[in-house]
DNA sequence: ATATTACTCTCCCAATCGGTTGAATACAAG
DNA sequence: CTTGTATTCAACCGATTGGGAGAGTAATAT
């Protein structure tokens, strides 16, 4: 149980770390959009969300596909659940480890 | 259901970008260490491990109790707990939305 | 009083990040 | 063919990041 570098949890994490690319997977959770029409509601140039866009996609949060001259964005919710099983399962152990604790701290008092 | 700017999550999921920062957190679950006993682990400088240290304590993980001349850490999951809620909150709503579209398409075909 | 230990603080460095602008590419429409 | 649209690519900028080195501070040990 030490470091664990399981593959991806950096890119999954380090993507929602950022408050526009969490507004953007909210966006896209309501349906496939264009990097345009993405941009257009964000207070940034399109380049700066086709970035962002990219960022998600290297985490696999983000999937492409071009059709045409526009590239259409789908969600691809997977590595969010690997990284929410990841994470409830440390959460719970650690909340067990310090409960444990506080009831020897309890009982000593 | 937008930007949903809560304060935080930005720090919580930064922190636990870093691998090495979650082998911090998983070391300190099995209770309290000071600074130099967590960098022995590290192929790193003590000076690596106590910034990565103040990371953590920015986003609240982390909470230090210095005692003479060392300082202990101790594991806080409360934050963890909170980015592991909203986490799965989207999740579940994200899959719900994936799996609406695919009966659409599995109806329509 | 002096050394040693346990840290932090301040600078340094190269790399990455979030954002911009401008050019290049690819498709669509006239 | 020309124009406009959708998007990426490339360069750049300032700020942050992950790391190291060295000085400084504070507490313990001798």
């Amino acid at each position: 149980m030490g470091a664990a570098p399981r593959p991806g949890l950096d890119q999954v994490y380090g993507a929602i770390a950022d408050p526009t690319r969490r507004a953007i997977l909210a966006t896209l959770a309501g349906g496939e959009e264009n990097v345009g029409g993405l941009a257009g509601r964000f207070p940034m140039s399109l380049n700066a969300v086709s970035k962002h866009v990219k960022v998600l996609e290297r985490a696999g949060l983000v999937r492409r596909r071009v059709v045409g001259r526009e590239h259409l964005l789908r969600l691809n919710p997977a590595p969010l659940r690997e990284a929410a099983r990841w994470l409830e399962h440390y959460r719970a152990f650690w909340d067990a480890r310090l409960d444990a604790l506080e009831a020897l701290l309890v009982k000593r008092s």
